[in-house]
DNA sequence: ATATTTGTCAACCAAACGGTTAAACCAAAT
DNA sequence: ATTTGGTTTAACCGTTTGGTTGACAAATAT
C-alpha cells in the first residue's frame, strides 16, 4: 500500500456524477462534463468506475438509498395511519428541498429502463407494502378509517407528496406562479396535504 | 419515388418521431431510428424539419395540444366542482391508456428545459386557473366545500390522476404488482380517486 | 415538349462521444 | 537508493451522431 487510501478522487467523481446525472439524466450526461466538474482527467472516471453505465448505476443506487428510508417510515413504522400521514408529509418536503432533482431523476430513469428496479427489489431495505396493507384493513375494521384499499391509499399519499416536485415546471405554469410563490405553496402543503388525506379517509 | 400528392411523408415522419421521442426523450432519441421507423431516408427528416430540435418541438407542441383540452375541461367548464372531479378522473384514465408515454414525456422534457413552457404559455388554449379559483371560493362561501385554496385543490387533482402513470415502474415495484394488476388498479381509480377527493373537500 | 420545382436517396462529413493506451508520477516498502 | 504499485495525465482510437451534398426522378408549370 503505497499511498494512504486516497478515496478523495473517487468521492469527487461520485459527487460530480450525481450532479450531472441527476440534472441531465443518463442520456443527456457527458463523461467530459463530469470530469470537468470533478476537476480530474476523464480517464479517472474509467479508472474508478470502468464505464458510464457503472458510474450511472452507482449514482442511481446512491439516490435510491436516500429515498427508500423515507418510504419505509410510512410503511413499517408502528404509529397509526393518521400519525404516519402527518409525519410523512411533513418530512418529505424538507427532504426534497435538500435533494431537488432526486425524485424526478429516479422516476425518469426507471421509465427509461424499468427492468433496472428488479436489481433493487432484491436488496434488503426495499420498501414493502404488506404491513401497511394489514394496518389499513385493521383500522377500517376498528371503524377509524373509511373503506379503502391499502394500495390505493399508499399511491394517493405518494402522489400528493411527490407529484408537485416532479412536475414543478408544469405546475408553476398552470397555477401561474413564480419560483418564490411555488416554494411557499409547497411549504403550505406540509399541513395542507395531511389534512386533505385525513379528511378523505377518516370516518 | 414520389407517388401522387405525397404530403404523406411528412406525416409518417411526425408519427415515427412521436413514438421515438416520447419513448426515449430528446437526448435518447436518434434521428436514424426515426427515419427507420418512418421507412424513409434520414435526409428527409432534415428536408421537412431542418433539425432534430425543430422536429422535437413539433412533436412536443403536438403532445401538449392533446393534453391541454383535458385540463381545460376541469378549469373552464360550468359544472360544479364535484361534477368536474368525477368527470375528469373518469376521462383522464381513458386518455392516458390511449397515450401512455405522453404525461411522462411532457414532464420529463419540461424538467430538462423549463424555459420551453414560456413558448406555450402565450398560445391561446393554454390552461388558466383563474376561473377555477373563483369557483372554489364561491362553493366554499356557499357551504358546499371545506376551506381549501384553489391552487392546492387543483394540484391535488392533477397529482392523484397523473402521478401513478408517470411513476408507474416505481408504483408497480412498491405495491408489488405486475402489469395486469396495475392496469386493474388504475381502472379502479376511476371511481376511487373521485371518491377520495370528494370525501376530502365536501362539507 | 421543355424547363423548373419538389421530393428522394446514397454517400459523405466534421464533431462529439465513450473508452483505451502508454508513459509519467509519487509515496511507501525493501 | 531502488523497487513497487496504485494514481494521474495527454494523446489517441473507433464509432456514432446530427447534418450536408449532389445527383437524379417525379410532378408541375411554361
Amino acid at each position: 500500500m503505497p499511498k494512504i487510501k486516497d478515496t478523495d478522487t473517487e468521492n469527487q467523481i461520485l459527487n460530480a456524477a450525481k450532479k450531472v446525472f441527476q440534472e441531465k439524466g443518463m442520456d443527456g450526461a457527458r463523461m467530459q462534463e463530469i470530469a470537468d466538474k470533478a476537476k480530474i482527467n476523464k480517464s479517472m472516471l474509467h479508472y474508478y468506475y470502468r464505464s458510464k453505465q457503472l458510474l450511472f448505476e452507482a449514482v442511481f443506487k446512491n439516490a435510491f438509498a436516500l429515498l427508500a428510508p423515507q418510504l419505509n417510515a410510512i410503511l413499517n413504522d408502528d404509529s397509526s395511519i393518521e400519525e404516519k400521514v402527518i409525519s410523512f408529509t411533513n418530512n418529505y418536503i424538507s427532504f426534497v428541498v435538500k435533494h431537488p432533482y432526486l425524485p424526478s431523476f429516479i422516476i425518469q430513469e426507471l421509465n427509461r429502463n424499468p427492468k433496472f428496479i428488479l436489481k433493487l427489489k432484491d436488496q434488503k431495505g426495499f420498501p414493502n407494502i404488506e404491513k401497511f396493507k394489514k394496518q389499513v384493513v385493521l383500522e377500517i375494521e376498528q371503524g377509524i378509517l373509511k373503506p379503502i384499499k391499502g394500495e390505493q391509499l399508499f399511491i394517493n399519499i405518494l402522489a400528493l407528496n411527490i407529484f408537485p416536485f416532479v412536475a414543478s415546471p408544469l405546475v408553476k405554469a398552470f397555477v401561474n406562479i413564480n419560483d418564490t410563490e411555488f416554494k411557499q405553496l409547497m411549504v403550505d402543503r406540509k399541513t395542507e396535504v395531511a389534512n386533505f388525506i385525513i379528511n378523505a379517509i377518516k370516518v
